[in-house]
DNA sequence: ATAGACAATATTGTCTACATTTTTGTAGTC
DNA sequence: GACTACAAAAATGTAGACAATATTGTCTAT
């Protein structure tokens, strides 16, 4: 489910398309270290490109950059996991309250449309696809919004919250079931804003609800922080 | 008042500095080109340099790049400043909410001897640092709330409502005045959250209906759009 | 005289080679 | 035997050169 910008264009966006594929297939651990002649060479392009790639794949929080040391992986604590998904219910909640103020009836099918493909996906168990279109789901929610800033915000989120759930997902990923998405649009559609909020609200809650937040932080790069 | 990730450092983020002064300061107007090999001249640096910093005020919303064109100061049209305050009410107000279920007596201080420096540097004239620190304030403010994600949103925010002030402002900037941030601070200490986040609102009304936002859209670079 | 095609120029995009920094390995000395 | 200092290796950071693209100017044919 990686969303990259759209002025993010050509093979610095296929990069970032794959490094964030292996993330999230779990190729990659959190931690990992990034070399850039490594990467260069297995995606057959230059070392310049690559440090574009993750230049925008750490604006995005997928990846960390340490100066004059290299990149790794991004490993998002439980604190930044809880803030992540904090964050998250504040902006779509807001969303949803916007959403329901400026949509058209026309507009509904398109929403409707969008969860017909979730469904298509996920029922022939393209788990690559069904992730990305969930995602989509809420960013389209964000585009209906009509604010180009609260999309920005939420696109970030999501590339965040896909990182988190890769990592902290407790067993089958069961993560934002086509049937929330479902009761939402039908709340949108009968313009009820507290409703439609509270059942954006709860997903969410389901989503976190999910992971395992308990476990103990993952293996931390700092020594020093980690062995004293 | 640009204020840059703390990731960015070094003399990728004097150039940026640099150039958003000039654009504060109206040396740069809006839609303005920003030739690459200009500026490397200018600021006596490579051009891989000066890249990397328009690439860096593009993602605050400063510069915009057209590939193959080059890149321009950025012209944030009447709706796009709307969005931004629109969004920037929303953002503060749940900082100021957060902010008070977390801060410490111990830390009330903090925000004291920040506002003692804005009224410095109000009262000496120095309206650079006053635009700088005022936007300080805001930051601090979701500083202490507590969340990595929401300071970052906010971080952004400031530096596009500086760029749209800049370019809409009226006549005098009494911008951010310092008395409503000490009102806020008030309500704050006090554990007032309606009263603190009404201010907080009122504070960015009067920012906004400052600006001119009635006036038409800044000459824009698309000449078709604009001559047809 | 004008429209279209072609050439010249200017600017951005990309890659490769070099410099700097960090890390790792080794030898020397207390 | 262990610690320090130094040196070699590896990875990142930087800059300059080259290629691709867009724009502007000019010439020719109708």
């Amino acid at each position: 489910m990686y969303h990259s910008k759209e002025t993010v264009t050509g093979p610095t966006a296929e990069i970032c398309e794959r490094i964030w594929l292996s993330i999230a297939e779990k190729r990659l651990r959190p931690g990992a270290r990034l070399k850039e002649e490594q990467l260069a060479e297995i995606f057959e392009v230059s070392r310049a490109r690559v440090r574009q790639a993750l230049s925008v794949l750490e604006s995005d929080g997928l990846v960390t950059i340490v100066p004059n040391r290299g990149a790794f992986v991004a490993e998002p604590g439980v604190d930044e996991a809880r803030d992540v998904f904090h964050v998250r219910k504040q902006i779509e909640a807001r969303v949803v309250e916007r959403l329901i103020d400026r949509i058209t009836d026309a507009q509904i099918p398109l929403l409707q449309a969008h969860l017909l493909k979730e469904r298509e996906a996920d029922q022939r168990g393209d788990t690559s696809a069904t992730i990305r279109l969930s995602g989509g789901f809420h960013l389209l929610l964000a585009e209906l919004a009509g604010s180009d800033f609260l999309f920005g915000i939420l696109r970030d989120l999501i590339s965040r919250s896909s990182l988190i759930t890769a990592m902290y997902r407790s067993r089958h990923l069961h993560n934002c079931g086509p049937d929330e998405h479902a009761a939402l649009i039908e709340h949108i559609a009968a313009r009820d804003t507290p409703g439609a909020m509270q059942i954006m609200l709860n997903h969410l809650q389901h989503v976190e609800d999910e992971l395992d937040l308990t476990a103990e932080a993952p293996t931390t790069r700092d020594l020093r922080q980690a062995l004293v």
